[in-house]
DNA sequence: GTAACTGTACTAAGATAGTTAATACAGTTA
DNA sequence: TAACTGTATTAACTATCTTAGTACAGTTAC
């Protein structure tokens, strides 16, 4: 379900954060759907449920997820920030690349080859 | 020349390191031209030189500089490697976008507004 | 009501990374 | 020689991350 690297430079509680964001926002897992409990997750991913917690009290704050006392965490749609915080990002690495002489077309065509397999 | 951010997340060195990429990525720093010593820049920024050194010696392993002992630190052309990771930065972005059902006419006409001005 | 779950909160301890400080040494230049 | 350059090293402080252990409140099923 989420996948931990302990090479990769993020602390694991950014990576849990970072892994759901994917999920949620790629529609791996959908609206209204159930996470894993913060102890079954520490379990399997064999890591503190201190470190779990702290992930989803991010992801509830940023409004990926509700939290329900004693029935568990639920995904909800991605929120509008987000999106507004991507395209931001995209500003900024299409601009570098701009800047390195990259033509917008070519870019164009590289997002065209790689997304067509979704609507 | 390059601004800190105390509140920004990414330690010192961090900042100094992405603050020069960008800079030599937009030219605003040319080939050849020298870098401000270790020790000015630490006055400059008011931390230790020992940071700013770290930052140098990432810039070199990643070949965005030259340095000479004695002489100083030098911009060189930005690598070919830079433009690989910019690419991948570029599709991990555009994919969530488009996973977000993001259209890529609309993100093909963002670029074409905010990169007309630098041919 | 009890048991077994759920999320939440808190304190303490350890490990690691970032930063600073203080030296020291070698190459370059005037 | 003096004053700059980069480089290296050691020690100490700090903040962050992570773990461990415990505790408490809400939910659900028996």
């Amino acid at each position: 379900m989420i996948h931990l690297d302990y090479r990769d430079g993020r602390p694991i509680y950014q990576q849990v954060l970072d892994g759901f964001r994917d999920q949620i926002r790629a529609g791996i897992v959908g609206e209204g759907e159930r996470m894993p409990s913060v102890r079954e997750l520490a379990g399997l991913l064999a890591i503190n449920p201190n470190t779990i917690q702290r992930a989803y009290r991010e992801l509830e704050s940023e409004g990926w997820i509700v939290t329900v006392a004693g029935k568990g965490s639920f995904v909800c749609a991605p929120p509008a920030s987000d999106l507004e915080d991507l395209l931001e990002k995209f500003d900024q690495i299409a601009g570098k690349l701009l800047a390195r002489g990259v033509a917008p077309e070519h870019l164009a065509a590289r997002m065209a080859k790689g997304g067509t397999d979704h609507a």
